[in-house]
DNA sequence: TATGAATGAGACTTCATTCAT
DNA sequence: GATGAATGAAGTCTCATTCAT
């Protein structure tokens, strides 16, 4: 058994249960059931169901973007970068699609409560002021930032859902993607 | 008021309700209540929820269609015409952003029924063949189709989303939206 | 089978199990078994367990106020008058014994909606009236008229109560207890 | 701040609780919160819920007790002492209306032990004696003492009450509604 | 076509109490 | 004495759908 808190199981477990089968479907009961814990437990940590999604949804969101920032190097080229965000995402994607979705399902979700938007936010200056900077030295198009931030993941989204559709893993396509969405950009 | 028959009222509420409060926060009777109609007569227009929720989504897919094809010259360059379809699908979002919102958000429902996906692909049919030529002409990258057709509605998802949250109606910052979608395209 | 409807059967059962075993320890799920209705059926007819305690409540107060009112000959002396309602009451706390507990229980209740409330207090005019016309013929005591009716309901109260404890149905002990709290009146 | 102890503070706030919400209403987890103090540790100083409302509800009706008791001298004539207990008691009820509010709530709850209602019984005693002796001597009517004790109880409680809501603090007042107790009782 | 009372499975949540620390 | 995470039975209420009128 791993060493894992009950708090951390219910997470775990919720967001597998909420990818596979999204939260309205979702009972706290089938929750708690495969988590191995009592129903109360599950209310003892998290108030309400929405404060669980709330959790869950960081969590997940969060392992996204440290997926995306992964093996980055500022030496590199602002395209170079993007490059390698873009291929990191699709790849992260293509591995969890279901949690590709479950995220994207979220994006505008009234499940999410304000404290968890803030947090999230906070993790996505990072993105914020890369887009920045490529705007300044003129590597990107000079379009207004929360649009272009907003764009690209919905470009990747159609990437991903698109090769997981068709079960490609073809890689000359997959960079023929992402330098589309370079086009885009630059 | 206009002579709206009932049916045609339950659908409107519907959509707006469900744009508000999420599908599965938006009960029959509340869009009943707000219909102004009996519980029994939405269940005597539509089957289940789920027929309702499928033949608003195919209501709303279809005007947006029209809309997008409406003035366009086929005697124009693909470009010139690609550039009308995403003008005009702006418009109409700016227009009607609760239907737009309504579009995005059930796009990978699994509530649409596939009979009602069936009959928007045929709609779509359109659009494919538009792309498949311009491949051919070597107008548009050489991309699958059908990966080209949904990112190009996510990202005037993502644009209209842009307008209408900063209420811009600035002619010059859409046109070079539009520019970096075609840019994408070709 | 009575002809009851099913609002009017639930009522009653409730009623009947909230004076026996309080409505803190009543759950809706035994009101609807016993009314033989399903659980929806209840809260269809009463958006929440308030509601129908506020309402049962008001049922059973309307029932002991026609009761006191009953026979009375307002031609008689306030004193006559007086005498008849509190002999009234007597008899029907004594008949009634946990009706009596069930309106005691629930004067000063958060349960009650203030609508409700404010019903009572249109049948508590008649009272309120009595009283004070008693005040100005000088039959009654010169208190102020909430503090007399309050203090007459809680003695008969007291009354029914230590009648019904000590099983006593002896009448000339009532009578001596009556012309005591008229005693206190006048 | 005074230096109570953690059992204190919990019958503290479960008095001032009980009143405002009742005692199916108020949580043990919001005793102990509101006290400063563990779930574990009200468990600890009562085994039970019941034995904090009924340790509460001696305590205070003993205060109570002594309160009435208070400068009464058995020199007196009964009718004197009767003034001074009744004074006694609605001027304890005007500085502790939170504390009369929960006696009087509490009367007859069943959440009261059999033994805790003993204990006040003995302690009941003292009055007890007292109307015994003033029917013997002619000075209170010819009724069953419990009865007198339990009317008198509630006349007390109407009165405070009044007062309180009403805010009234006349003197006049006070002493014709006495008076008026003193007239029932003799 | 239209109505709305009736249904009952199942959802979320509460809460007194225990127990290892 | 004091703590608070853990428990799970039981409670209130929701909701898509049916059906007699």
């Amino acid at each position: 058994m791993s060493k894992m808190n009950k708090k951390d199981q219910i997470i775990k477990t919720a967001i597998k249960l909420f990818v596979k089968q999204g939260f309205e479907n979702t009972p706290t009961s089938q929750i708690s059931k495969e988590s191995k814990v009592a129903t109360g437990t599950l209310f003892h940590h998290f108030k309400t169901k929405n404060e669980l999604i709330s959790e869950a949804y960081l969590e997940a969101k969060i392992e996204l973007f440290e997926e995306i920032k992964k093996n980055l190097d500022e030496k590199d080229s602002t395209k170079i970068q993007m490059k390698k965000m873009f291929t990191n995402c699709i790849l992260w994607g293509l591995k969890n699609p279901e949690k590709m979705k479950f995220i994207l399902q979220f994006i505008s979700s009234p499940h999410i409560s304000s404290i968890t938007r803030k947090k999230i936010e906070d993790n996505e200056a990072y993105f914020y002021n890369f887009v920045k900077k490529g705007i300044q030295e003129k590597t990107i198009k000079n379009l207004p930032i929360e649009y272009i931030l907003d764009n690209a993941f919905n470009q990747m989204t159609s990437t991903v859902n698109y090769l997981h559709l068709t079960k490609s893993k073809d890689k000359k396509l997959i960079e023929k993607m992402v330098s589309s969405m370079i086009d885009f950009m630059s």
